[in-house]
DNA sequence: TTTCATACTAGACACTGTCAAGTATGAATA
DNA sequence: TATTCATACTTGACAGTGTCTAGTATGAAA
C-alpha cells in the first residue's frame, strides 16, 4: 500500500458509471449512489463534471477515443477488419459503446473534445471506405459506401449488444463467426 | 361536440408518451407531465399500465405491429424492399421505433403480447430472406443472411434517427436515395 | 500575508415513480 | 330492489433524483 496514491475522485466516478452502464444501461446511472458509493458528498461528482450530461460526455469521449485506436489496428487489413472491429469494440466496451450511441444523454455538440474524438473515428472509417474503392470512385459513392459499412457494422453491434438478435438466431455456433461472416457479406459487395 | 366521446385515458397517455419519445427521447417522458396536461391525477395512468415499464411494452407492442404491417406491404417486393421499409418505418414512426429497441425500458420476456408482436416481425424478415436465398440454402446460411439484412437495415435506421449520419455524410441530396441505395448495396450479395 | 483557484460539504428545492388507501360509478347478481 | 364487485379513478405520503446556492478547508502563487 505504501506510496499508493488513492484513485483521483474523477476516475472512481467515471469508472462507477462506465460498469453500471455496462451492466444495467446508462439509465441506471445515478450521481448520488455512486456518491455514496465513494463515500463522498452528494455534490463532489459534479465538481468534475458540471451535471449529469458531462459525465456521459465525458464517457463518450473515453469511448470514441478508444475506438479509434481499434480502428486503427485493423486499419491496415481492409474494410472487413474494420468492421468487426467496430463490432468487437462495442460488445468489449458495452458502458462506453452504450452511452457514445446516445446522443439524448450526451449532445455531442455541447462537447467539442467528445465531438472531436467522434470525428476522428468516423473519419478512419471514411478513409479506409476510400482507400478500398479506389481512386476513381466518386464522393457520392464514397459516402453511401460509407454509410452502408457504418450501418452493417452498427447494426450488428447493436442487436447483438441491447437487441434480440443472438436469442432469435440461438443455434449459431459462435457469435465471433457471426461476426466474421456479416463482415465478409458487407465487404463482398465492394468488388461489384 | 355533439356525440363526440372523449379519448379513452389510455389511448391520450399512449399518444401523449410517443409524441415525448418521437420530439425529446423516450426518457424525458414524465407520466406525472402527462396526467397534468391530459388533466386527470399523477395516478391515473398507472392505472391503465401498472407502471413505466407498462407504458413502454403499450408502446413496444403497438410498434411492432405496426412494423409487421409494414414489412408485410414490402412482403412481395423482395428483400431490397423490406430493408427499405425498416428504416422508413422507423424514420415515420421515430417514437415507437426509440422504445420498441431499448429493451432496458422494456423487457419484452415480461410482455407476451409485445414479444408476440415482436416475434411476428422478426420471422416476416427470416421468411423473405428464406425465400430469396432459395430452397437449398442451409439453415445456417439463412441464419447469417438475415442477421445482415436486419443489421443492414437496423444500423441504417438507427445512424439517420439518432446517430450523426445523416449530419456527417451532409451533401447527400435526398435521404430516400440514400436508403435505396444502402438497401440495395445490402441485397447485392445475394447472387453470390 | 493576502489572493485565489481547487475540491469538496451542506442544505434546500422541485420533480419523479411507486405504494397504500379511499371514492364514485355502473353493471351484474341475488 | 339491494348487494356485490370490478373499473376508473383521486388523494396523500415516501424515498430517491438532478440541480441550484452557499459555505469551508487546503494548498499554491503573488
Amino acid at each position: 500500500m505504501s506510496g499508493a496514491t488513492a484513485d483521483p475522485l474523477r476516475r472512481v466516478v467515471l469508472n462507477a458509471a462506465i460498469a453500471i452502464a455496462r451492466d444495467e444501461g446508462p439509465d441506471a446511472i445515478s450521481l448520488r449512489k455512486v456518491a455514496r458509493d465513494a463515500g463522498v458528498s452528494h455534490q463532489a461528482p459534479y465538481h468534475h463534471f458540471g451535471d449529469r450530461a458531462g459525465i456521459f460526455a465525458a464517457i463518450a469521449e473515453e469511448g470514441f477515443s478508444k475506438l479509434s485506436e481499434a480502428l486503427i489496428k485493423s486499419h491496415s487489413q481492409g474494410t472487413s477488419a474494420m468492421c468487426e472491429a467496430y463490432v468487437r469494440f462495442a460488445l468489449d466496451h458495452a458502458g462506453h459503446f452504450r452511452v457514445m450511441m446516445r446522443n439524448d444523454l450526451c449532445d455531442l455538440g455541447n462537447y467539442p473534445s467528445a465531438a472531436f474524438q467522434a470525428d476522428r473515428a468516423f473519419n478512419l472509417l471514411l478513409e479506409n471506405v476510400t482507400t478500398a474503392l479506389g481512386k476513381n470512385a466518386s464522393t457520392e459513392t464514397i459516402k453511401t459506401r460509407t454509410a452502408y459499412m457504418w450501418s452493417v457494422a452498427h447494426g450488428l453491434a447493436t442487436l447483438l449488444l441491447d437487441g434480440p438478435l443472438e436469442k432469435k438466431l440461438e443455434g449459431i455456433a459462435d457469435v465471433n463467426v457471426l461476426i466474421a461472416h456479416v463482415a465478409r457479406l458487407a465487404t463482398s459487395s465492394f468488388s461489384n
